[in-house]
DNA sequence: CGCATGATTGAAGTACGTCAACTCTTGTGG
DNA sequence: CCACAAGAGTTGACGTACTTCAATCATGCG
């Protein structure tokens, strides 16, 4: 319905409004194959054919889609389709046991890609944190493009190894972390993050509720209440509310997020 | 030191005895570029090399090494050179903490490729559980035939699929299940395999040691140790030693992966 | 303004980890 | 061939950190 000042980030020429039911879950917009002057938050992909001399008859279009808080882009069962390009909001990728316990495999948010070529039986199911905006490349056009552009394969490995990268760090957290370094590890996460971001000053923000944090560290959403009221309570963070993180201790956040032991 | 019998898949012309020394840590053999008749147990990158029409001239050829029980074929801040491919023995990539905590991220044997394409530093070791043969793929190599070879660039795509498949239920085991879930799952999984590879009875082999199960399961070897100990107690499984299992009761093992009750 | 949802705090129980003792293997050398 | 040592595996006793269950407190939306 909205696209409440979510993607303000291509320039209006590109949008085209028609709508189209992928899955019938969530609302979409289609751009024309994009072209048009290069904007940084166009997308990593959208970048990368603006940024190099890629051969624009490979047709290679991303598909704008909005998505309203809690929609879900793909569910676990289906066959991916495409390739997900994060331009705005944040996006959770979770996996559902049986009996409805959940593990949040990952948050992704703008510059963020997610998936990988050649078609698959989705392993996880995607669902938007916060209304955000993707930009849906078709996995087959992928697939045809690298076969022609080697510089756009090294660019889908090199978001493989990060992504690699960072599911061993989440397994070690699961498997060998206490509460308390997981806590600490993931909002070190987001303030690396911002400040990679040029943002110096140790304010962090949340988008996701705690459930989705207890889920993502493999913890009760009570015993990440308790952890960050301690952090809290020993000055280590402050909060405006509950996704509006201030860190004010970095050090002791760094040593706990190490040995798990808080002073 | 010794081919104690480890690697009679390669027809022996195939096979220089050339030392050389990649990093000094176990012993190597040095293959010609691949010829010959094709053999299933030659790995999966020869076989494909042997099955498609691959062109020979692109020189991708697999360094065979030898590696002795416990020695280490790739230390987490290496940079990643190769690409490997089990022939026999299990390997298993292992992260660690700086205080000595151990993650095990997965075990590989005959059959399972190890790396991926685009030189990369390596998130993990790689150390030989039981004596092992591997062949190793220069990743230059592999860059390169990909660009030539889009049926290439499906394995190894097809293979990062399998790969990522697989960590995400280890995920989902260690951030969401109870240590006899997971014991069970770990179970289940070796005698999957064992299944697919046309062997119906319940036997199963764990070649790694209790430390290790418990590394990879995030748990402490004393709590794989007991719940193994009940599943005996309880019949669902029988041992004639530590590392050979027998599967009893195949129906309560795959309910108590699920639920983690056991009656 | 009121209700619904999410976040936080409290109390109680227990499952898992820790520490420790003991047993079983395996391999080596006398 | 046996004895011994070293390592791996197993079992027991105990404590506690986390979960569970429950109540209360914020927050935001209709």
């Amino acid at each position: 319905m909205d696209n409440n000042g979510l993607a303000p980030s291509l320039p209006n020429q590109l949008v085209s409004v028609q709508e189209t039911s992928m899955d019938g879950k969530a609302d979409m917009n289609i751009t024309t194959p994009l072209a048009g002057p290069y904007h940084p938050q166009a997308g990593l992909l959208a970048s990368f054919i603006q940024e190099t001399n890629f051969d624009r008859s490979l047709q290679l279009s991303g598909i704008k889609r909005n998505l309203t808080r809690g929609s879900t882009l793909l569910h676990e069962e289906d066959k991916a389709k495409y390739i997900y390009d994060v331009v705005a909001g944040t996006i959770k990728a979770v996996k559902i046991l049986v009996d409805g316990r959940r593990q949040v495999i990952g948050f992704f948010s703008a510059g963020d890609i997610i998936g990988l070529p050649l078609e698959y039986r989705a392993y996880y199911s995607l669902e938007a944190v916060t209304a955000s905006t993707v930009l849906c490349y078709p996995i087959t056009q992928i697939d045809a493009a690298m076969g022609h552009s080697p510089d756009l394969t090294k660019l889908v490995f090199a978001h493989v190894h990060s992504e690699l990268e960072k599911q061993m760090d989440h397994m070690i957290s699961l498997g060998r972390k206490r509460p308390k370094e997981r806590v600490a590890s993931f909002l070190l996460k987001y303030y690396r993050r911002r400040q990679e971001e040029g943002f110096a000053d140790g304010g962090i923000e949340l988008p996701m509720s705690r459930v989705d944090i207890s889920d993502y560290l493999g913890l009760t959403q009570e015993t990440v209440c308790r952890v960050l009221s301690l952090f809290k309570r020993r000055g280590i963070i402050s909060a405006r509310n509950s996704h509006q993180i201030q860190i004010l201790d970095l050090p002791s956040l760094e040593h706990i997020a190490q040995s798990g032991l808080i002073n």
